[in-house]
DNA sequence: TCAGTGACTGACC
DNA sequence: GGGTCAGCCACTG
């Protein structure tokens, strides 16, 4: 717990950066911070962030788009409204047109 | 201390 | 073209 090693708050800090409206993806994240072969990790952040209200977890889903971890969102439909709100579009847990509202963290 | 686990991914068969 | 496997590393019991 609280461990909030340099590597999380880097985390942190490109998802704040999403765009309203836009998602990425774990190995996205993982890739821009250097460590491609280490998205778990970056899931793991994703573990202590959701407790954060200014970071927006919610954009960030596996690699095809799919809502792995909308269980931890307190509500398996929290992540998918919070999603909806932005204007996506869920459909059996996955995120429609993802390549379209996917955003590259290293571009 | 050690082994198991996980919001993942890419490579291999 | 699909299923399986190994690598990644922090956390937990």
């Amino acid at each position: 717990m609280q461990q909030q090693n340099e590597f999380f708050k880097r985390v942190y800090k490109v998802v704040r950066k999403i765009p309203y409206g836009k998602v990425t993806t774990y190995g996205s994240i993982a890739k821009y911070l250097g460590a491609a072969k280490s998205a778990r990790m970056v899931g793991y952040a994703m573990n202590s962030a959701h407790a954060r209200p200014d970071i927006p977890a919610h954009r960030v889903v596996n690699r095809i788009g799919l809502l792995t971890g909308k269980h931890h969102f307190g509500g398996i439909k929290t992540m998918q409204q919070l999603l909806e709100v932005e204007g996506h579009v869920i459909i059996d847990d996955q995120i429609q047109h993802f390549d379209a509202v996917f955003w590259n963290p290293n571009a």
